[in-house]
DNA sequence: TATTGTTATACTCTATAACTATA
DNA sequence: TATAGTTATAGAGTATAACAATA
């Protein structure tokens, strides 16, 4: 057994040394997605959306009829994920699938009337949201910039 | 009832409108995790490591003998999530929990050996890691950038 | 009273395999 | 054979409340 009391500083609680933890990107991607949902979730609590679920109901309000499989492809959302999602907009009555002629295996998505009132105080929060964004990166330009960075790492 | 055929066009699937969706930071910030975390796992799959052990591992590297909950708040985890990543890191043997004097509520925190070593692969994984993160950006300034603008919107 | 570690629960997002019905 | 939707399971991350032991 070693002695803990030689490497223990129990009389000077000084800040850690993080800088090899904090210079990373790894690292910093991760706190960054956690404070993003934080945030989003605040800003999107009167209208209780998620954010996949907000941007489904933007997607499909541009292209009203389009099959469950090619706007969970444009979402970057698996089939599989987006099944349940789906479920939840529809048992909220802000969605609903219609069936496809000549496609007995297809459904068109369509927003409701209540979806779409609802769409419009989700767009206000998500205005809020990128105006709280934009005031953080200081200016149009910074926010372009920080959109196209991202777009370089992972678009 | 309406009439689908009138809204369902069954012939010509051309691509979606995605403009709102994809210019808001909401959408590509959801997009952007999800792709960080595929890439980040595929670069770490040899020393089975999650980002948030990762990061624990550098962090008690640099800090060795500090409390649990010290490690964890500098990471921005909460205690009672840091428990069981604790719990699987020295399960795993990569490093141990040691009593401190004066204060039997609390636990330092050490990298064993066989800690250390894996952390050797890891930083490898993580400079593999940054390095793509490096080319995709463009170089430095690129990087830099992007950390900078990271941190004014989540810092 | 306050802090440390812990347990339990729940929520968001993701990936994968396998199944049914239909094309 | 291939596609669309579905189910089930697993894993990454997060937050919160409550508890025992200790300070």
């Amino acid at each position: 057994m070693e002695k803990i009391s030689e490497t223990y500083n129990a009389t000077s609680p000084e800040a850690l040394a993080a800088s090899t933890v904090s210079q990373s990107v790894v690292h910093q991607l991760r706190r960054a997605h956690g404070r993003f949902m934080h945030r989003f979730l605040h800003h999107f609590s009167a209208v209780n959306l998620r954010p996949a679920e907000y941007s489904a109901l933007a997607l499909i309000a541009e292209n009203p009829g389009r099959k469950q499989s090619e706007i969970a492809a444009t979402l970057g959302i698996q089939r599989a994920n987006f099944v349940s999602l789906m479920n939840d907009l529809e048992g909220r009555c802000l969605t609903e699938r219609r069936s496809v002629p000549n496609d007995r295996r297809s459904h068109a998505l369509y927003l409701t009337a209540s979806g779409q009132n609802l769409l419009s105080d989700a767009r206000r929060a998500e205005a809020d949201f990128e105006a709280e964004c934009l005031e953080r990166l200081g200016g149009t330009p910074a926010r372009e910039q920080f959109l196209a960075l991202l777009a370089r790492l992972f678009g």
